[in-house]
DNA sequence: AAGATATTCAACCGCCGGGAC
DNA sequence: TGTCCCGGCGGTTGAATATCT
């Protein structure tokens, strides 16, 4: 039998909507309201479907709409409400004066999926980069944790030599040197020698894959020598064995390694301006993540596993309350039903 | 200067839930 | 109870624009 189409296609006008159009549309929602949108079109004189007309009235034309630039709030309440509910933009729209679903759809999309990768945080779990990887880790028999480290410095290579070369560094890996089995192994270009304090400076191919080589070289070293490492973080055991949880910490120590990059004066977001940006600090202190803003080290939390993986299959596990933020980061008032779990 | 490539964002599409009948 | 219709949602597309080579 099939759906009534909401409106013939053969004779709507499609595409950008002419500023006759836009007229036409508004003066006629300000004098008879919304009430159906299928008559709407019609009887404004216009020759859309109806639900086009309802998406460029709720997108565009609504006089509370607020157009340009979002701010810098606003960016970190999406990244925020997108680590709690996931892709839900309207709900996260809602939090938003001003802004409609698509509006926050396209910013995340564009900017702030990127933003967020650049800073090595996975913009669909919310988690390091390296805290994912090592979550699998644990999971995998030795050989096969092998092929997953060669993987992830594939996707880290590119992200540290994007940091490398846009970005002055002023870093020092200082706390390598108190990392038993994570010693820098003597360079042959900038900063090289015994000494286990490197300064990396831009420019400097060598410095680059210094970086990596010595990243590679404390992951490899990390299966080999689990018990080399130390064992100061939370990583849960498993079955499978010292070699995974070896290959875990190396990741965890990864993952201090790039947020030097990251957070430090020259950080992400500063452009080297020498503004302070709140990402740095409290991007990442929701329910799914504990290594950015005050917690470098990128650790496991004390959370069970099957909890961290619910989030990250679609973020469906929702803590009623706000308990969900860290108590001082609270920047709206979330609705009980946004608190909701969502089935 | 011109072509190639990347980015942005308005608009469209199909699906779904809920209300009316 | 089942069907129809409407409005809303999230994913995707593609034209316009910006940036790069």
């Amino acid at each position: 039998m099939g759906r009534i189409p909401c409106c013939e296609k053969d004779n709507v006008k499609r595409g950008q909507w002419t500023p006759e159009e836009d007229n036409k549309l508004s003066s006629y929602i300000s004098q008879h309201g919304t009430r159906n949108w299928r008559l709407i079109p019609k009887n404004a004189g216009l020759q859309r479907c109806g639900k086009s007309c309802r998406l460029r009235w709720t997108n565009y034309l609504r006089p509370d709409l607020k157009h340009g630039e979002f701010s810098e709030a606003e960016e970190q309440t999406i990244v925020k409400l997108h680590s709690v509910v996931g892709n839900r933009w309207s709900l996260i729209a809602a939090q938003l004066a001003g802004r409609t679903d698509n509006d926050v759809k396209n910013h995340w999309n564009t900017k702030l999926k990127k933003k967020l990768s650049g800073m090595g945080i996975d913009p669909v779990t919310h988690k390091p980069f390296s805290h994912l990887v090592a979550e699998i880790a644990t999971t995998l028999a030795p050989p096969q944790v092998a092929h997953l480290a060669e993987a992830a410095l594939g996707c880290f290579k590119d992200e540290m030599l994007h940091l490398l070369t846009k970005r002055r560094i002023d870093f020092q890996l200082q706390h390598q040197s108190s990392v038993p089995g994570f010693e820098v192994p003597p360079l042959t270009g900038t900063g090289g020698g015994t000494s286990a304090t490197t300064t990396f400076v831009k420019g400097s191919t060598n410095d680059k894959d210094d970086t990596i080589q010595k990243i590679k070289l404390g992951l490899s070293r990390a299966m080999q020598e689990p018990d080399a490492l130390p064992t100061n973080k939370p990583w849960t055991t498993t079955s499978t064995g010292e070699t995974s949880e070896g290959f875990a910490r190396a990741c965890n120590e990864f993952t201090a390694v790039v947020s030097g990059f990251q957070y430090g004066p020259s950080s992400y977001g500063n452009d080297g301006e020498g503004e302070a940006s709140p990402w740095g600090q409290s991007m990442c202190t929701g329910s799914t993540c504990t290594g950015g803003g005050g917690d470098q080290q990128g650790g496991l939390n004390e959370r069970g596993q099957d909890e961290d993986r619910e989030e990250a299959e679609g973020g469906k596990s929702v803590e009623k309350g706000s308990n969900v933020f860290n108590s001082d980061c609270v920047l709206w008032d979330l609705s009980d039903d946004l608190m909701n779990p969502i089935v």
